[in-house]
DNA sequence: TTGCTTCCATACGCCAGAGTATGGAAAACC
DNA sequence: GGTTTTCCATACTCTGGCGTATGGAAGCAA
């Protein structure tokens, strides 16, 4: 056949066809996963992903299982990394800008809830992320309980920041506008 | 044939239609809904929807004018009916058990948010509601600016409500549990 | 009764993606 | 240098939903 005008390597693994699967979920969705439309973004046919995968199911299983490791080590990289609880939940809000892909795979995971291969993931990683922030409200000297409310409150208006921003209505995050609203936001649930 | 099993009517209107496609969809989401599941889950087979509707598009169409124009009257309806600005807003929150059908479509919207003819009515019903909101904040003594961000935050709280409530990670509604959060929600956000 | 209109059933053709089977090229092994 | 293993292309079948065409039953009309 012809010359391979595939760019990269001459042959692929099982783990570029997972990361491949995370662009394609980022972009378009998980109902949008389909093999042959991703061989076809790929340069590629689908023999290639039946030799390397059982089927569509093992794929989204192995590329969630990669993009959960990959969110439960940047979750925990951010807390070594940062003593002061206050300006912890502080990075939590700025990051949402950073780690694009990471963000945007879960924003189509969450739209995505309802899905059995996804729904677990998303259960983990939201209580996960929400002890995250329990702890750092416990260690500005919020009672028990009042943190967990507290972290249950400040993760709700960051999924739904995700959400307006899957709507297009959400100031554009270089704005000074947006600037604004983040100060906002951070005045209201930090407690100085 | 046989007897029409068809529990109701003998004849279907075109509204009938449009209600059972609001059913589907605040049980499986927008994506599932398709003519031949839906007839079937009917009774009753796509010829029948084929007189009333031009196709698919066309129904999801009009059923998803149907929803909005229901909720919008909702919305005006609590407006008008209570005079206290800090009762209107601690009631926006307390309406999420109630109107359940309605705002089960809604969540299933919001995981459909990037379909053509769903973003648009998201866009729609959010900035309604987040005026809404807003208005209530003003009259509560906020200046301008600052009222919009909060109900801008009040609201993406709100979303990120159904957003868990979708992954099962909300307290059951009945549960003290549930009422202790509501109450936490309501002193962070409302201004006494 | 005849005829027209409304509403629906049935039977098609079409298309896209899933999964299978098989063969071939290229690299690795010995 | 021949053999084996790895990786992928091609060519199927199969399933499910879309949209169309056509006919038939029930109701009203004259």
């Amino acid at each position: 056949m012809k010359p391979l005008m595939r760019n990269d390597k001459a042959t692929l693994t099982a783990a570029d066809w997972e990361r491949e699967a995370l662009e394609l979920i980022a972009d378009c969705g998980v109902q949008a996963l389909a093999i042959e439309p991703l061989a076809r973004r790929m340069g590629i046919t689908k023999g290639s992903f039946y030799w390397h995968f059982s089927g569509r199911e093992s794929l989204l299983e192995r590329a969630l299982e990669r993009w959960e490791e990959h969110d439960s080590r940047n979750l925990n990289k951010s807390l070594g990394e940062i003593d002061d609880p206050r300006e912890r939940l502080v990075s939590f809000f700025r990051r949402v800008g950073r780690e694009k892909l990471t963000h945007e795979v879960y924003s189509e995971l969450c739209a995505a809830a309802g899905h059995p291969q996804v729904e677990p993931v998303l259960e983990r990683v939201a209580e996960r992320r929400m002890q995250h922030l329990s702890a750092a409200f416990e260690e500005l000297g919020m009672a028990p309980e009042r943190a967990r409310h507290q972290a249950r409150l400040t993760y709700s208006v960051y999924l739904g920041f995700l959400q307006l921003q899957r709507q297009h209505q959400t100031p554009s995050l270089s704005s000074g506008d947006f600037e604004a609203y983040i100060e906002h936001v951070i005045q209201t649930l930090i407690p100085a």
